[in-house]
DNA sequence: CTTGGAAAGTCAACAAGGCTGACATAATAT
DNA sequence: ATATTATGTCAGCCTTGTTGACTTTCCAAG
């Protein structure tokens, strides 16, 4: 934590600039206008399968940890059983995500992509990652750990448990 | 610019790594719980008020650009104009939004928020400054200039401009 | 073996907040 | 005069979230 030379705003001898409500200001306004951007190609696909935003992250998550059961997956969307099932219903009737009892515990459902699910995630990530590519190019590496640093902050304690167990594998 | 690829170093003298696909899937993600975290805190109080995430962002750009016009907010914005309405009639009709006749076009409306709209702006912006603030603190100085700097990439170019053009004043 | 409770699914009803389309009004611009 | 612009409004639709109530399945503990 280098000290920082420059003028006031500082109540322990560091530089606290970038702690002002202004410069917080453009970050809660840069969060808005980025997150809008983030999902405009995935949304521009997904409007001609006549799905949503909610199917998208469905298939995301049941593409990163195959076999996921319904529960796990609520926990991480933090939806309820009944907005989720309903996304999943038209999922499986589609043919793009598949449901297999547990083998241990037959209550459980495991959900699997099928090869339809799979080539509309890749399509729809392959979309998302273009733009993200760009930027993280556009902005460089440094940039981009400072932006997954300040992410991971952002995020409720318990989803950023989420995130990191979805480091390694499922 | 090709480059793509798994897990070798560089074909330029640069390191690309950080432009795995891997690297890119994991900023999506933390795009997504993040914005959940971004919004968790004045979805809380805006529930107490009977009001949502739309009325927030109305509250919010009308206290950043005073007397802002119903156009301009609609372009920020990016719904239409029957959304929109639908919210500033309640935000109006609530005593939070004064809505004044334009002097010069008198078609025009200027929007402004009362001090019971100031209240609650400063109750929900603080809300989330709370959470902004700790974060940048946590992540750091360096990290936070490489949040913004990936965040204004991620937008798109039209949506950037606006972000740029609230930078100084309205 | 019975039973409690967990996991999952389903039905119904509702709300927020998007959307489109059609239309009204007022005022500016041509 | 007429066209265009800015705004507002009504009606209706969709997605995606919510609660509440209920059923089925099935594991596990008594």
């Amino acid at each position: 934590m280098s000290e920082r030379g420059s003028a006031h705003a500082s109540t322990s001898g560091e530089n606290l600039l970038f702690l002002t409500d202004d410069q917080l200001r453009r970050g809660i306004e840069a969060m808005f206008f980025a997150y809008r951007g983030f999902t405009a190609d995935p949304d521009r696909i997904l409007n001609d399968y006549a799905y949503g935003r909610a199917h998208h992250r469905a298939i995301h998550f049941i593409n990163r940890s195959p076999g996921t059961t319904v529960n796990n997956l609520l926990d991480i969307l933090g939806v309820t059983k009944q907005s989720l099932n309903r996304v999943l219903r038209a999922l499986i009737e589609d043919g793009l995500v598949e449901s297999q009892v547990g083998k241990r515990d037959r209550r459980e459902r495991h959900l699997f992509l099928t090869d339809k699910g799979q080539a509309l995630e890749k399509e729809l990530s392959e979309a998302q990652r273009v733009r993200m590519r760009a930027a993280y190019r556009d902005a460089g590496p440094d940039a981009v750990a400072g932006f997954r640093k300040v992410l991971e902050q952002i995020m409720d304690p318990e989803l950023r448990k989420h995130f990191q167990s979805l480091k390694d594998g499922s």
